[in-house]
RNA sequence: GCCACCGUGGCUUAGCUCGGUAUAGCGACUGAUUCGUAAUCAGUAGGUCGGGGGUUCAAAUCCCCCCGGUGGCUCCA
């Protein structure tokens, strides 16, 4: 007798009997049950149930229900993959986010060959094969899968030597896997292939390539379309797409690839941006300074960025008469480069970050204990040789101005002054009506040397991290091997339109450069201290900054950081002149303000200035001329007439001061 | 950097499979119109098809190289 447990009742059954028989006996035939819970393992669900325990279905629509029907459907892409190109060998294929992917090693494949893999998984759903479960030992496993070296490496790493494991088995397709699955392929309908890249075997680019094909998938109709509609509405509101229809930045190939040009109306954003941070910094106690776009290289091989950080900068720049001269002496590329490195060659660098420069504004006076914390502030501007495949529009780009600053603090000053980074990171996320952001916290992996400073200092600084975040009542999560080499810190990260996550902010202790550049201040005992640099960014660059801004406001600005504030339509040609008055007396009062009185209809003028999406659109006629009145539509789409011109001036310009 | 795909006037786009110097709309400009809430009418200008090379009597169309873009991979001190 077998006592099972299912849905708040015990039903009795006098033999084993399938998770599946017993599902449905409480749940009725459309549970909508893909797997089943026994004992709150997930299982099959015709694992069959020999001894009592506790049975509840894993729902289709659930979390692990969608999790275990994307993992079918990578088997069945799998499955339709081999059958089109026989020579195919299967690797790896999880569930992801709204869907799956697998790596295949094979020949490239193109969009076709995509359509075709994908009509043939529709033929094999409606075929309707069982997926069925077979355990076997380790050494039939290792017969089944002997012409697959990628699956034999997986047997060796994951399941040793001695234990048997399970094979997951649809039509002629077999695939190793430890399950759970659908029951059959007819069980997944709402599946579609999405495009292809290319991966390396375990993430190693000096492994073999692979081809992965990546696929959504869902529960239902509904389900699949609306995330297809995501995308589709996602891509409207792309900071890329609306960078050039709202005029805001260019990038041309030209001057150069990742290098942003702000155009007139993103310069006004970028701005107020800037003006909204100066603000903040002034009341935080900050000093703000400029420093030059390059250094000499003596600069970075103090601070340890050069030679070991080539890859990713541009060239340094060598004097003309230098390279004259060793182009005299014939000198190759490889020569010149060790040159560099070996410090017998001096040059200079595009700045790939500004500490270095903020250090020696530092080190160009003697630092007592009364200095400290000093602050120093400025949007710098630096340059860093981004991998060409990862630039993309304003969020990864290879040359761009960072919101930075410089803290140089006492050990016992940190924890304080990493609460006022927090702080202000806050503000403006706040202010900006981001609230849809992680704070990460990036901690020591535990079992890595690569670490300077000391353990002890580290516990500090570590701790000092976890209280700043956790002072300020922000969720954060800890994150060991997440640190800098020289330090810990805590990142804001935000996800933009399509869920791709995207670091802006950025708080780093550092107790490696103050060590480099052997930084000092004098303590009240007379002594001479080391102090500890802190980083912070709170936009992380202002161009990422404002892409991520672009697609969180939709193009739609608050009116504070409108390009254009006021867009004023004259009804017809004849009231050029009022609508001329009404400019005037808002740009007196620094507003930004376009006027159309060409001779479109109104209908006309409304259409071409709502795609600049202005805070404010304005309509002047008859009625306004007559009564000195102004008639307009505002952020909230609501339509206000007749309303008197100083009513006007004061709303909008509260509304501005106040930023909302 | 790697794989796949893409690149036609300011923007969107037809043509490319089966080679014979390019299609339309928006925008711009000119004129008419002076109009009350998502496209007034007529006309004009504007491209040699991302760049270079090759095949050919002839290339936007076929081939090669390069540049740029998109989606991923890798990377992000």
């Amino acid at each position: 007798m077998i006592k099972v447990e299912c849905d708040g009742e015990v039903l009795e059954f006098s033999n084993e009997i399938s998770a599946n028989e017993v599902i449905k006996k409480a749940y009725g035939k459309k549970s909508g049950a893909v797997a089943a819970l026994v004992n709150d393992e997930e299982k099959d669900l015709s694992y069959l149930l020999t001894q009592s325990c506790r049975v509840e279905p894993i729902q289709d629509n659930s979390n692990e229900g969608l999790y275990i029907m994307r993992h079918s459907c990578a088997h069945l892409l799998a499955q339709a993959v081999t059958e089109l190109f026989p020579n195919a060998k299967p690797t790896i294929g999880p569930p992801i986010d709204d869907g799956f992917y697998y790596d295949f090693f094979m020949d490239p494949i193109n969009e076709d060959d995509l359509r075709r893999i994908e009509k043939l998984m529709k033929k094999i759903v409606k075929q309707n094969l069982p997926i069925e479960r077979q355990e076997h030992n380790n050494e039939t496993l290792r017969k089944m899968f002997s012409d697959n070296s990628f699956k034999m490496e997986i047997m060796d790493d994951k399941i040793g030597q001695e234990v048997g494991s399970s094979v997951y088995k649809q039509g002629n397709f077999v695939d190793l896997c430890r399950g759970p699955h659908v029951e059959s392929t007819s069980k997944l309908r709402w599946f579609k292939l999405t495009n292809t890249s290319q991966a390396f075997w375990r993430a190693d680019s000096s492994r073999e390539t692979l081809v992965r094909i990546y696929g959504m998938c869902y529960s239902s109709k509904e389900d699949l379309q609306n995330r297809e509609n995501l995308l589709r509405e996602a891509a409207k509101r792309d900071h890329r797409k609306l960078g050039k229809d709202l005029q805001l930045f260019h990038i041309d190939e030209m001057v150069g690839q990742g290098l942003v040009l702000w155009t007139p109306r993103g310069t006004i954003i970028r701005n107020e941006l800037q003006q909204f941070i100066s603000e903040h910094l002034i009341l935080q106690g900050y000093q703000q300074i400029y420093t030059p776009h390059i250094g000499k290289l003596d600069l970075y091989r103090t601070s340890g960025h050069f030679p070991y950080y080539q890859d990713s900068q541009y060239p340094p720049i060598i004097k003309r008469d230098t390279l004259r001269k060793l182009s005299d002496e014939n000198c190759t590329c490889g020569e010149l480069s060790n040159l560099m490195s070996d410090g017998e060659i001096d040059g200079y660098m595009l700045k790939p970050m500004n500490c270095p420069h903020h250090i020696r504004v530092y080190t160009s006076q003697p630092r007592s204990y009364r200095d400290l914390p000093l602050r120093l502030a400025e949007f710098g501007t630096v340059y860093r040789w981004e991998q060409s495949g990862e630039i993309s529009g304003m969020t990864r780009v290879r040359g761009f101005t960072q919101d930075d600053a410089h803290l140089f603090v006492t050990e016992e000053q940190i924890e304080q002054e990493l609460l006022g980074c927090i702080e202000l990171v806050k503000v403006i996320f706040g202010t900006l009506g981001m609230e849809d952001y992680r704070v990460r916290i990036g901690l020591r992996a535990s079992d890595s040397d690569k670490y300077v400073g000391s353990p002890e200092k580290w516990n500090t600084a570590e701790e000092a991290c976890r209280n700043a975040a956790a002072s300020l009542g922000v969720e954060f999560s800890e994150e060991p091997g997440e640190a800098a080499f020289y330090g810990p810190k805590i990142d804001f990260v935000v996800k933009d339109v399509l869920g791709r996550e995207w670091q802006l902010g950025t708080v780093q202790v550092d107790y490696n450069l103050p060590e480099r550049f052997d930084l000092t201040y004098v303590g009240s005992d007379g002594e001479k201290h080391r102090p500890v640099m802190i980083h912070r960014a709170p936009f992380g660059s202002m161009e990422r900054f404002c892409g991520v801004l672009i697609e969180h406001f939709n193009g739609m600005f608050p009116t504070w950081l409108s390009p254009t504030q006021v867009h004023i339509l004259t009804i017809s040609e004849k009231h050029k002149k009022y609508a001329e008055k009404i400019a005037k007396t808002l740009r007196d009062l620094a507003l930004r303000v376009e006027v159309d009185s060409g001779d479109d209809t109104i209908g006309k003028k409304l259409r071409t200035h709502r795609k600049m999406r202005p805070a404010y659109l304005m309509i002047l006629g008859d009625d306004e001329q007559k009564n000195e009145t102004v008639s307009f539509m505002g952020p909230d789409r609501e339509q206000n007439t007749g309303i008197l011109l100083e009513k006007f001036i004061s709303d909008i310009t509260t509304e501005i001061k106040s930023k909302l």
